[in-house]
DNA sequence: TCGACGCTTCGGTCGCCGCCGAAGCGTCGC
DNA sequence: GCGACGCTTCGGCGGCGACCGAAGCGTCGA
């Protein structure tokens, strides 16, 4: 098996509709059920298990069985990340899809979302660019956390420092596709979301990836980054 | 037309051996007619011929007509990388692949070789760790050159200083597939590549990718950046 | 216990896509 | 000018994959 072949079947798992949909409702980081997609994807049941069973098969994602439920979700952050950087490319650089302005989920998902463990939209957008005007985050000669930045987050974040440890990157920049511009990713990326979401500062709307900043949380960023409410509209 | 199926019809390019093999051949960053894409894929030229009118379509390719012949390259950077993260994402993390080790050709690409714009390989990523022993680049909190290390790139290197400004990030992390640790990619990546063939201190081996330290190179690195020459064998 | 439910496998259908050789057009070099 | 060459388009063929309903199995809850 060679390494082009290689590639075509990993393109491949992702080169139909009904798959990418699965793929792409996983990008919120939770396990759905073989007829959570199905229904999600508006295809049969039947079709739903041989398309999960390819992507399974192919190592994008996994599965848990509980009872009759089979829950599947993405294998990890390196699939998320591969995913991430085909949707990235879809757009053009330096411009918001005008047609995104046309519905009001896509709205929410703009303001702010999960894109797997981390924020994302105008929201992942604004902690970003507020963390680097801090000097938290410094992306003048690449995309690195400052010591500042570690510190904050072991500070008044109350991430544990063991939590920043791991085989994944400190601070990977994703590029968000609602806003075009890059957001933070990677353990830090994680562990902000984490801490937002756990302090009841940022909160999901309905059952989607859609989040929105809570009152106290408006309040609480304001006096930790400086962070424009405004920003977030 | 959805995200779903925009994805679908990205990933549907690649989704081919023999255009999956036209994309790695390209990766050298140079332009290819379509009788050696043909031929290097071991295909009819009709075949070529539609292949490419796919990728070009798409946007993954451009090309330039000089009188019968049909060149083809990469659209940019961003197609490049891309692919080298579909490619990355292939090898699991941590292991060499055993199976690379039996053929001359692909002993010399893991010894070092272009990847789209930068270096790559064995050389590509015993740079990146040179320069981050020695503080050129700081790879603990993200991936970011230091202010060293533009220094270094247009003292020593001679890079001019408006050709590290761009849209391009500075500093990119690139996963290495044959080595399964990271080179320097972005822009830096792509100016150090560019000096270091200009110089005459790499020179390229082939037609293919394939490039190797010269006597000059291996002196001017040692110099330099303390670069142990046993490391890139 | 029994019917509902989630999921899987099977068989059949249909559409799509990659492949090729042949024919044709334009460029190139002798 | 002419034959060779690079490339494109066309028509035909065969294989593959997505889709579905039906049948079947195991789990769940009243």
């Amino acid at each position: 098996m060679s390494r082009s072949s290689d590639l075509a079947a990993l393109a491949a798992l992702l080169a139909d509709d009904t798959r990418a949909r699965f793929c792409l409702a996983l990008l919120d980081g939770r396990a759905w059920t073989a007829s959570e997609l199905a229904a999600h994807a508006t295809v049969a049941a039947s079709t739903a298990s041989e398309h999960l069973g390819r992507l399974i098969g192919g190592g994008l994602l996994v599965e848990r069985r509980q009872g009759r439920h089979r829950y599947v979700q993405l294998a990890g952050p390196r699939e998320a990340e591969l995913i991430e950087g085909l949707v990235a490319h879809l757009e053009p650089r330096g411009q918001r899809p005008a047609t995104l302005r046309t519905s009001r989920a896509a709205e929410a998902l703009a303001r702010g979302r999960t894109c797997y463990d981390h924020l994302a939209g105008r929201l992942g957008v604004a902690l970003t660019d507020a963390l680097t005007d801090r000097g938290l985050l410094d992306r003048t000669a690449g995309f690195a956390l400052t010591t500042a930045g570690v510190e904050w987050l072991t500070g008044p974040l109350a991430v544990a420092p063991e939590d920043l440890r791991g085989r994944r990157p400190l601070a990977k920049e994703c590029l968000d596709w609602t806003e075009r511009r890059s957001h933070l990713a990677g353990l830090a990326g994680a562990r902000l979301c984490e801490r937002l979401l756990a302090r009841g500062w940022v909160k999901r709307i309905g059952t989607q990836r859609a989040v929105t900043v809570t009152p106290e949380g408006t309040d609480a960023l304001r006096l930790l980054l400086d962070l424009d409410p405004a920003s977030l509209s």
